[in-house]
DNA sequence: TACTGTCAAGTTAGG
DNA sequence: CCTAACTTGACAGTA
């Protein structure tokens, strides 16, 4: 049998004034003319996101919903270059521990995604860098909730940089660079422009990294359209993780606008992929990219328990029945 | 109070 | 070579 269990992204559209990702810009920040104040300012909307966050880990637990993306927001300008040397830890120590610490009573699934700056297949090394500082941050915010960073952080291969094989080839080399720590931490999942469930799958095997699959990159993005063949690979890649396998589930907002993300989850498709998987392993965590959040997994969820074959294990988790 | 322009970072597509 | 789009919530200034 194979649990499925649903999560969604960063923030909900029921709670109000919950928001994990209130920020200060750098802006902002440079216009001030006490820094020390200012640091002092970037501190507070740090606590404030985490305890944000906490409020939102209560709502899914009133909801029964134990997998949950972090926002890489929680610590505004904590990478930035001019704020190097600030300890951006220490005054939220107790708001992480805190944090970690419910996610860990309730046995919650937190990981993160940082956006699209991390690039390690990064030609120049400046931008491979900084890519480092930003995956130090979400180790450290990991570390300080008490959290085994094992497989928490899930980003791209990066840039194509007009020539893909000689690019690919330059990841599995800056991945040498990639402190050992950092290393265990990253998930790869195939994107919608450059890298496809192939490409992946093959440094994902060479470096033993866990692939997140997407079905919507893949539908915009794949060398070959049966996913299928593949999946007992993507699978592999898994074996030695402590988590289950993760997945990213989302649908085209319009054949027009085919990569972006829409408000809801078109039910029959995910259908579809859970006919086709279930029974592969013993679960399968599948998060929700809808613009429309927790909303999006609740009206996901209405539409699921409807279909005879499925039976909910909880209000956010569910087996297919054959 | 409601609305609009602006905001750290990178890459790609297009002119 | 340069700029806009991508995506994107939140902030701050203005109406």
């Amino acid at each position: 049998m194979t649990l499925f269990r649903l999560g969604y992204v960063a923030m909900s559209v029921h709670l109000h004034n919950a928001s994990p990702s209130q920020t200060v810009t750098y802006k902002r920040f440079a216009q001030m003319k006490d820094q020390e104040a200012a640091k002092r300012k970037l501190e507070r909307t740090a606590s404030a996101n985490l305890q944000n966050c906490l409020r939102l880990l209560k709502h899914n637990k009133a909801h029964d919903i134990q997998f949950f993306r972090l926002s890489s927001r929680l610590v505004p300008l904590a990478t930035h270059e001019a704020l190097q040397g600030w300890d951006y830890i220490g005054p939220i120590k107790q708001d992480l521990k805190m944090l970690g610490d419910y996610a860990g009573e309730n046995r919650m699934r937190l990981d993160f995604h940082p956006d699209h700056f991390v690039v390690l297949n990064a030609r120049d090394q400046e931008i491979f860098q900084s890519s480092i500082t930003v995956l130090k941050y979400h180790y450290l915010l990991l570390h300080h909730m008490g959290i085994d960073p094992t497989h928490r952080c899930v980003f791209h291969l990066g840039g194509r940089y007009k020539d893909k094989e000689s690019s690919l080839e330059r990841f599995i080399e800056n991945w040498a660079l990639v402190p050992k720590g950092i290393q265990k931490m990253v998930m790869i999942e195939n994107d919608d422009t450059s890298y496809t469930l192939n490409d992946c799958l093959y440094v994902c095997e060479k470096l033993q990294i866990p692939l997140v699959f997407d079905l919507h990159h893949h539908m915009a993005n794949y060398d070959h359209k049966e996913w299928e063949e593949n999946w007992s690979r993507v699978l592999e890649t898994w074996t030695h993780s402590p988590l289950p396998v993760k997945m990213h589930i989302s649908s085209p907002k319009s054949p027009e606008a085919f990569k972006s993300h829409a408000d809801y989850v078109d039910p029959d498709m995910f259908l579809t992929f859970i006919e086709k998987t279930a029974g592969t392993t013993d679960q399968i965590d599948c998060m929700i990219e809808a613009k429309q959040k927790d909303e999006a997994l609740f009206q996901l969820v209405g539409e699921l328990r409807k279909h005879p074959r499925i039976k909910m294990r909880s209000e956010s988790s569910f087996e297919w029945m054959r």
